[in-house]
DNA sequence: TCCTAGAGTGAGTGCCCACTCACTAGCGCT
DNA sequence: AGCGCTAGTGAGTGGGCACTCACTCTAGGA
């Protein structure tokens, strides 16, 4: 093998991570050896070890680097809301702001990172349901966690706006919409189908805040008149 | 070690396959080596392999006999709509008859069975992620397209009975439950939390299934009259 | 121009894995 | 009693794995 040229120690540690989801979104993660991501590097399977302690690390920085991503996509999604800037290119477009609205381009925004990277999708999954905890599952179970509290916040605030049933406790809710968002990511797992991720998402969304009493975030929205509740 | 009894063949099989399920409920099912469920059998290792062509055998098996028994029971639920002998205990009371109230029996049987045997959750998952074929992975994703398929030709028939809205696609609405279920599945995961999976479920279904126009299936079931849509 | 620190190398090392096979124990049939 | 068939044994075998280490190269600063 020609000697690979000398690289900054973080590139290289960015560029495992980024040939880790590359391998993992043909690849079960448990089944991607560190020789096979050196090779896929171009380097040799030691030179990995001069920037990991181990395999964990890199799995963790990985997942670590996922959830700041869709950190800083959610923070863009809401810190802008109506602002004619489109920070996700998958994001669904959203002409009125609100609570409900910006719920609904949070979850576009989650669906559309996991679109574009379906390792990661991989990835999650198996250090989730792993029983041991590791520092990439704790990384990950932390921005669920998040992940949930801002949704709930968002749909507390919809429901003092009256657009959404006041007898709905809002972290169930919250909890609910990250559930189903999960069961449609394994479903593209099972069925090979990550093109209409973002879509089916869209529509689960809008099926669940529906809930509201005349309110119909849905694209065919139907402004009836909501009969007192 | 002492010499094992001799044991018949069928026998035995049932007896690594349950090995498999409880060693699943505390390890992720990619670390579990066919050594450690000959040890804990009982067996010496190669007395595993006098049963079981090869390790993926076995986990084919295990998955086999999980989705038949949720086809069993599923059977159960619908052949006996009315019948004080409810076969599944886990399954909710259901007074009344009609397909919504048998899509929340379907639901609440599956989330009973998978409440009862968390290894056979993190199998299900770690067969379905797979990227690659295998037995066991068609085995479950078949059953998952039964189960839709069921569901569907409920909440179809629901439609026609004017207790849900007609505009939904009953495909659609199949497929939503069925990721939400296995979202709440991958909750439990997560949070060790097991024990309130059919009442997460339940819940669930119940929100989803009031999209009818007037209807409500769940617990605190007010019985207003559907107005004419 | 030389020196050095940081990055890359590749041949190990030990471990665990799935799977095999020649042999053995014992049950039930004749 | 003898015998054959089914099930269990345990010491292999080969291979892949994560990880190590003594070394080599080279870019960039003095």
């Amino acid at each position: 093998m020609p000697r690979a040229v000398a690289i900054p120690a973080a590139e290289r540690r960015a560029h495992a991570v980024r040939t880790l989801l590359e391998l993992a979104s043909h690849t079960a993660p448990d089944a991607i050896s560190t020789a096979a991501i050196a090779e896929r590097m171009g380097v040799s399977h030691g030179a990995l070890f001069r920037h990991f302690p181990n395999r964990e690390a890199i799995w963790a920085e990985a997942v670590t680097w996922a959830t700041g991503e869709l950190e800083r996509r959610f923070d863009a999604c809401l810190e802008v809301p109506a602002a004619a800037t489109t920070p996700d290119p998958g994001a669904a477009p959203l002409p009125p702001s609100g609570p409900l609205q910006q719920v609904a381009a949070l979850m576009a925004s989650h669906a559309g990172l996991l679109q574009q990277h379906p390792g990661l999708v991989r990835m999650l999954f198996a250090e989730l349901q792993r029983p041991a905890t590791s520092p990439a599952r704790e990384t990950g179970k932390a921005f669920m966690q998040r992940f949930r509290l801002r949704l709930a916040a968002l749909i507390a605030a919809a429901q003092a706006d009256g657009d959404l049933e006041p007898d709905l406790d809002p972290h169930d809710l919250a909890a609910l919409l990250v559930a189903t968002q999960q069961g449609l990511m394994l479903q593209a797992l099972v069925h090979d189908g990550f093109a209409d991720l973002t879509e089916r998402s869209r529509r689960s969304v809008a099926l669940f805040l529906r809930a509201g009493p005349g309110r119909t975030p849905g694209p065919g929205a139907d402004p009836a008149v909501a009969p007192g509740e």
